[in-house]
DNA sequence: ATTCTTGCAAATCATTTGCACTTTA
DNA sequence: TAAAGTGCAAATGATTTGCAAGAAT
């Protein structure tokens, strides 16, 4: 059995986006990393590959991928947002003091019968504490 | 039967928290609110009441409640953080249209059992989508 | 009297914008 | 080649900081 992985330009493409070789940069980053990035995270890791690449190039992208709802913003108590690639029903822990967030795979997260009438795109479920390293 | 409410600044003393007039009026505030309100949502609220009220005390009180584990930021993607009283296993609908975020009744929220070295503080489930009035 | 809090103004930092240039389809 | 994206620098807006004056114990 062969597994067939979407190339990230034809990704992007399908969502109505024009597959730009910093585009498809950020868009492989967030599928690579499990950091969670802010803005400056992903602009400092691509700046290498791409010196020419400009904060407001990652800025512009990242707003175009969550219109797209390619990313989400992943909440955290701090100046910078961060983000990862939109997975539904995806959990976090984030730590308050080392700032890491972590994957938590989590079962379904049920949509309360109170949110009948609501279009529910997204559902997150966050966790907040103290990581193990930290304690 | 009778029911006893911790006063406001009794709350704040009891977490090791000078009771001033601005503290226990924010506090105040975002116990009536079901706004989760920004800072300067906050400012403008109790700017009327205390005219001398300046924007940097607010910043101040919240960050300080932040610490002490009073209020959580709430995850809005847009550029001003929004703040509710902490009540561990809340769950919020965040309309994308209108910025509105609902207060929503859920069970219990599960700490999964890979969490089980992890100091757990807060438990959040979120939900985005689009409301009722803006669909 | 000492310590903590407030309010102002200036500073900082994240994010957005305008515009000339470059790339993509 | 037309339409859309990029990069720079300046502008904006949220948040923080330094410090003098004010309040609480």
């Amino acid at each position: 059995m062969e597994t067939t992985v979407t190339r990230p330009d034809d990704y992007l493409r399908q969502r109505g986006i024009k597959a730009s070789f910093q585009r498809v940069s950020i868009f492989d980053y967030l599928r690579r990393t499990s950091e969670h990035p802010s803005v400056s995270g992903i602009f400092s890791e691509l700046h290498s590959k791409i010196p020419s690449l400009s904060r407001a190039t990652v800025y512009n992208t990242i707003n175009l991928f969550l219109e797209k709802n390619i990313v989400i913003p992943v909440q955290v108590d701090g100046p910078e947002a961060r983000y990862d690639l939109a997975e539904p029903h995806h959990a976090h822990f984030h730590c308050q003091m080392c700032q890491k967030i972590y994957d938590i795979s989590s079962e379904e997260i049920p949509i309360p019968e109170m949110l009948r009438d609501f279009v529910v795109r997204e559902a997150q479920l966050h966790y907040m504490g103290v990581c193990p390293q930290c304690r």
